[in-house]
RNA sequence: GCCCGCGUGGUGGAAUUGGUAGACACGAGGGACUUAAAAUCCCUUUCCUGUAUAGGAGUGCCGGUUCAAGUCCGGCCGCGGGCACCA
């Protein structure tokens, strides 16, 4: 009896079988009968070609609520694949000279033979890369659709050039003014781009976020931000007469964007985006102009210190007409704090109430008018709740001029020094100067949004090809549906910067599909994030298109907060946009119903006195002190950081899983820590895991040493009886709501209770608890949970068996212990009929004797009983 | 600067949404078994009152609401994340 279990030779042995016998496979809906379906899918991996922890925690929770649906009943669809187009192939290729598509597929099925080791319930029929051939045609077919719909388009506009991977990068790709991949500065390069109309749909991405409940709140607010709608007025400042504009320049005058046109009054100047067409236009005749265009080009693109840089400015010298004081007029600067890519890329400044403006005002000594008076403390409209601390420098309320003032003011207020607006709150002047503006026709309310097309043309080899040709005589021309795929040569070299498919001396030239004379394919290929943002769609339908409609949308989804805006957002677009042009039937255009995003794996850094990093198994304890074994260098440890090849933290899950097994791995990543917080790696931690494990084992030894037998102890039998039943619901409903670190307490105090249990006569009790502790720790501990249950006598695999029943009789007790309060401190506790009456329970408290001490002559002037959890006496 | 989130033992964290704070685990200490070790098992482990059947304090700090606050409200302090010249 009483062996140990070894993972080493049994984990293989359960994950055979279960593949011998096809268990995880998903049901065609046809076959599924009135089963609900649960599409369950962790965010796919990129084919790195190792696994790391990070992986073994996201894909032990998608395996956990996946195994948890399927034993509930649900036909479950949990499928694989790889996210496989991307830079690192092509570094490989440049580092090692192997074919990006070779060093990709090795990858692969190196991958794929540590994912198995998991012991994930996956089914594998769907599997595909998305640089396989099959997939990337059908993105092209895709893209095709969607340019003859008019969701894409061309433009030539400044984008984000990464100089170390050579190519163009999204506005979401740019983090910190920096390549999110390279981590390089991001230059601006004017290029001709393909672009995704992502912004059509930015107020329905914006709405439905409301819609998204089973969203964590972080992810919305994310996204929300990002969209970034506002309100406001779009509006024309009329020129001066009898200047000399740029034949360019509108006649009728310059339009401007403003969320404050209730500070229209406290107008200063007119300030222009340095890319402003007029801008442009005026800097032809003016070479002081043109180098002003050129010196805030290069602070563009420096980046970093962007927030302090300096406010520059530009006099062009032109007047527009102050259109709420007739006969006055305001200079037109260039600002270099005015992007082009918002509203009109050009604005009306009042120095008063906005900080930027403020400071350019200061700098240049342009009249600062102040319009809103802050409000009055308490009064409506206040929200500060206490004494403004600017009052000391709000002189230039009573002065009424700006220059008395230490910044702009923009909190709330009422309207000053603006005619009949005076006297309003800013949120009754805004429409009122709207309508105005408007009944003038002078320009309109808008809306505009910080949300910019989506960029997807990138200068790359190993991506999807766009599927068009450029013609001298017929312009772009899409390839022919019946040409696709638009295969990836597969002779390239990456011996020179820059694209290779550009490079390749043939694979370009082909015949116009219109007119048949000589003609180029576009050799940009489309940003990896494209691949990302269907394949969901594509497991769905890869056995039968016509499984899509049902699969989706996607119920449970889990992943990296990463990408709680670039690949979350792009999927949002990708599902409305194949909706709208035919491919998919997703009303709502919502791919993932429900999203978890788990937090990281850490691990303590360690280095050695001269800085360098050393790693976790390259450390040991010497007289108390911790050293690098080879060196024998004292080592410090740092901080917990997230595990990284370059802070040299990483523990590697091949040999955690040769040494404890995949079921320890699982289970130590999804304990202790709740799941969307980081997990810090222990050595303790896993060992503790295994511990576990033998612990489990031991149990169902002897439960299935002693058998059934009968119950000669009741209240035992009843006591093992009601934690099993109170404990499988209480897993139950934590599994269902992402508590995986209090589930596994939950385990852990059953297994406790159990082997306490053991010889106190109620064998028949802890036999049943025990099948229903199995059923309970196979999600998490699918292969020991096998071994198990064969252990103690069933056929079939425990992965197969249904969730263990629950009685809901046994999950409420027949007495209450319930704590007795004076004055709000504990004081006893009593032990009452779950039923007793609140009377019967006050009576019986004021009984106890233990509390006599507390209550003895004092006036008792209120008792009160929350039946089944507390009495509070409370005495004068 | 703006927008989120979070502060609980030596550590990770529980606490049924206002009702016994510290479950469970890690670590630490003590003990049993053993020739010994490993493994396993048992006990202790928020702090203070030298002893505790007992009492007091205690969930970042200050105040409030309530019979009752880790949980709700107001104000501070600290940490983490996101956005960042978006008018």
């Amino acid at each position: 009896m009483s062996s140990r279990y070894n993972p080493q030779d049994a984990e293989p042995k359960w994950r055979d079988a279960w593949r011998q016998n096809d268990l995880f496979k998903a049901k065609h809906p046809s076959d599924a009968g009135d089963m609900p379906k649960a599409y369950i899918l962790e965010m796919f991996p990129y084919p790195s070609g190792r696994l790391h922890m990070g992986h073994v925690r996201n894909y032990a929770m998608g395996d956990v609520v996946s195994r948890h649906k399927k034993a509930k009943g649900y036909n479950v669809l949990h499928p694989m694949g790889w996210d496989a187009f991307g830079m690192p192939a092509e570094n490989a290729a440049m580092e090692k000279g192997v074919h990006p598509g070779e060093w990709t597929y090795q990858n692969i099925a190196a991958m794929k033979a540590q994912f198995e080791e998991l012991g994930l319930s996956l089914d594998w029929s769907r599997e595909f890369a998305t640089c396989d051939v099959e997939y990337y045609g059908e993105q092209q077919r895709l893209f095709l659709k969607f340019l003859e719909h008019g969701l894409v388009y061309r433009k030539a506009s400044k984008v984000n050039w990464d100089p170390v991977d050579q190519t163009v990068l999204a506005n979401e790709q740019v983090i910190d003014g920096r390549g999110w991949r390279s981590g390089a500065p991001v230059e601006q390069r004017e290029l001709t781009q393909w672009f995704f109309r992502i912004t059509d749909y930015a107020e329905d991405l914006l709405e439905k976020l409301k819609e998204l409940d089973r969203w964590p709140d972080k992810v919305r607010v994310m996204q929300e931000n990002w969209i970034g709608r506002s309100e406001g007025l779009q509006m024309r400042f009329e020129w001066v007469e009898g200047q000399a504009l740029p034949a360019s320049a509108d006649p009728a005058g310059l339009e401007i964007y403003t969320t404050r046109p209730d500070t229209l009054y406290g107008a200063s100047f007119i300030a222009l985006s340095p890319d402003h067409p007029l801008t442009i236009a005026l800097a032809e005749n003016d070479e002081a102009l043109q180098s002003f265009r050129e010196t805030c080009a290069q602070i563009g693109t420096s980046e970093v210190d962007i927030e302090k840089a300096e406010k520059l400015g530009f006099d062009t010298g032109l007047r527009v007409a102050d259109p709420v004081k007739p006969g006055k007029t305001l200079p037109v600067w260039v600002a270099n704090f005015v992007l082009m890519g918002y509203g009109t890329g050009a604005i009306f400044a009042c120095p008063a109430h906005d900080q930027r403006d403020f400071d350019f005002a200061r700098k240049y000594g342009l009249p600062i008018l102040p319009v809103v008076r802050p409000s009055i403390p308490g009064s409506p409209g206040d929200k500060s709740g206490t004494q403004s601390d600017s009052d000391s420098d709000q002189s230039w309320i009573e002065s009424g001029l700006g220059e008395d003032m230490s910044g702009a003011y923009v909190g709330p207020g009422t309207i000053m020094n603006s005619a009949d607006w005076d006297g309003l709150a800013i949120a009754e002047a805004k429409p009122r100067a709207i309508a105005e503006i408007a009944a003038r026709g002078l320009g309109e309310g808008t809306t505009n949004f910080r949300l910019r097309d989506w960029g997807v043309s990138r200068q790359r080899y190993w991506g999807t090809p766009i599927p068009v040709i450029h013609c001298d005589e017929c312009g772009v021309v899409p390839v022919p549906v019946e040409d696709l795929p638009v295969k990836l040569p597969d002779d390239v070299s990456f011996d020179k910067p820059g694209n290779p498919l550009a490079h390749h001396p043939t694979w370009k030239h082909v015949a116009c599909p219109k007119c048949g004379t000589p003609a180029h394919r576009e050799t940009d290929t489309l940003d990896t994030f494209n691949d990302s943002s269907w394949y969901f769609a594509r497991f769905a339908s890869a056995n039968d298109p016509a499984e899509r409609a049902y699969w989706l949308p996607v119920d449970q989804y889990v992943g990296g907060i990463e990408h709680a805006v670039l690949h979350l957002l792009y999927s949002r677009f990708f599902m409305r946009a194949m909706r709208d042009v035919g491919e998919v039937d997703l009303p709502s255009g919502e791919p993932f119903a429900g999203l978890f995003t788990q937090g990281m794996v850490t691990h303590e850094t360690y280095k050695t006195g001269n800085g360098r990093w050393v790693s976790p198994d390259q450390i040991e304890l010497r007289d108390g002190v911790m050293v690098e074994i080879d060196t024998g260098l004292p080592v410090t440890v740092g901080a917990v950081e997230k595990m990284s090849k370059s802070k040299r933290n990483t523990v590697d899950p091949k040999a955690i899983i040769a040494t404890y097994g995949a079921d320890a791995a699982r289970w130590f990543v999804l304990s202790d820590s709740p799941p969307e917080r980081d997990v810090e790696w222990t050595e303790a931690g896993v060992e503790g895991a295994a511990r576990f494990l033998q612990r489990v084992w031991s149990l169902v030894d002897a439960v299935a040493e002693s058998g059934p037998g009968a119950d000669t102890n009741e209240a035992t039998a009843l006591d093992v009886r009601r934690t099993a039943h109170k404990s499988t619901h209480a897993i139950d409903t934590a599994i269902d709501e992402f508590r995986f670190n209090s589930a596994i307490a939950a385990m852990h105090e059953w297994v406790n209770q159990l082997k306490k249990t053991e010889g106190k006569g109620a064998d028949a009790a802890r036999s049943e608890a025990a099948d229903m502790l199995i059923g309970c720790l196979t999600p998490f501990m699918p292969h020991l949970a096998e071994a198990c249950w064969q252990r103690l006598g069933h056929e079939g695999f425990v992965s197969a068996t249904a969730w263990p029943d629950i009685d809901p009789a046994m999950l409420v007790d027949d007495t209450v212990t319930l704590p007795i309060q004076v004055n709000g401190k504990r004081r006893a506790e009593i032990s009452v009929a779950k039923t007793a009456s609140p009377d019967a329970i006050e009576a019986q408290a004021l009984a106890e004797p233990a509390l006599q001490s507390h209550i003895e002559g004092k006036a008792i002037k209120k008792v009160i009983v929350v039946p089944g959890r507390i009495v509070n006496i409370v005495v004068a």
